[in-house]
DNA sequence: TATGTGACGTTAACAGTGTTAGCTTAGGAG
DNA sequence: CTCCTAAGCTAACACTGTTAACGTCACATA
């Protein structure tokens, strides 16, 4: 059992090209407009090919899923590394969350809307997920550590910070916000303000 | 110009019918599984009979996503009768949103996700939004008023309690949270804890 | 070196979908 | 009674996901 290559292309080759192509295709159209087929056809392959690395339509979806969950640890990662202080490094990675869905609408709707229903089903994705999730659980510990933020279950206030940001992030991305929020500089500065209000929240007492 | 009946049924009735087919099916199937013909075959009507009263599918989308908002604020005005404290009625409004998004999480997903890609392209679905979170501004107003919640713009205010509820209850939905939350009332135990956090952050100095 | 085998494509087909065009039909306006 | 139109119907189009059946070519083995 080994992997033999195409002639035109490196090995795993077809794999990465299609889920950038889908990748491209739903930051452009939505993921409404996402279909297999045409996926293919960016990718100059026959309709029924990417059915070799993927079971599904879904699949293809969770591995665009995966990749966002990626490239946002990779962002939270850099943000760790640049801050030095572990308060404003939470604060920080919060900023950076809703900034990334900002960037990034679509991939936030593949990663978190009803695409991909059953993400249990996707082992790569979920543990994609759960590394980024860390992350997140991680500052806190360290802002704990430092005394920085109240003692208590790390992943519960995780979760907290989690949910603030996200559901931000959330209403951001769905537009529910844009009768208060006009410009991207608005809702930076939007962030800021309900950041603050989960750092008052997670202050020591 | 005026309305005309049909022999079998009353006025605008088929337009309720299809709305109420297809919430039936979105909450059996998920959205993925909702199909305009399918909920036209429920209805006992024509395949193409649904486009007399929604232009589109997703005009019939909106208009299940639109019927999600009137039952959750709905139960929100009922809190509001139930509840006299201001503080306990804001955090009654909290648990219930994500008690809502337990108890309905295809209404959820309609209501936020990307089926209804352009939320604006359907006013009585925009203003049933509005509604909704008009309520929560008042609660939170409401809460100033008493001395219970800091001084500050309201609609800030409500935008940092919304997100923390609605990022909590989509991260619940969506099964992110599945490793730690094994039960509803796991569930609830931790929208307590917060719900708890985002008090802390709301209180006067 | 010859061979065959399996990974990776291809084409062709099926069922189901959204949507539109064109036809009934029933019942109220004139 | 006649006619008009809201509200349904059938039939068709282009497209989708998915599968079956068929090539083909790089390699591991004899």
């Amino acid at each position: 059992m080994s992997r033999r290559r195409k002639s035109t292309q490196p090995a795993g080759s077809l794999r990465e090209t299609l889920v950038e192509a889908a990748a491209a295709l739903i930051a452009k159209k939505g993921p409404q407009g996402f279909s297999l087929r045409e996926v293919a056809r960016r990718a100059h392959v026959s309709e029924a090919a990417p059915y070799w690395h993927f079971t599904d339509r879904e699949a293809l979806l969770a591995a665009v899923a995966e990749r966002g969950f990626v490239e946002m640890a990779q962002g939270m990662m850099m943000i760790r590394a640049a801050v030095a202080d572990p308060r404003e490094r939470l604060h920080a990675l919060g900023i950076g969350y809703v900034q990334f869905a900002l960037a990034h609408p679509s991939y936030l709707r593949v990663m978190f809307g009803s695409e991909v229903p059953d993400k249990a089903a996707h082992p790569a994705l979920k543990e994609a997920g759960a590394r980024t999730f860390d992350l997140l659980v991680q500052a806190i510990a360290d802002c704990q550590a430092a005394g920085q933020v109240r003692s208590g279950d790390p992943v519960v206030l995780a979760v907290a910070a989690w949910s603030m940001v996200h559901g931000l992030a959330a209403l951001l991305v769905d537009g529910r916000l844009k009768d208060h929020v006009r410009s991207p500089a608005e809702a930076e500065r939007l962030a800021e303000r309900v950041t603050e209000v989960l750092r008052t929240g997670l202050a020591p007492r």
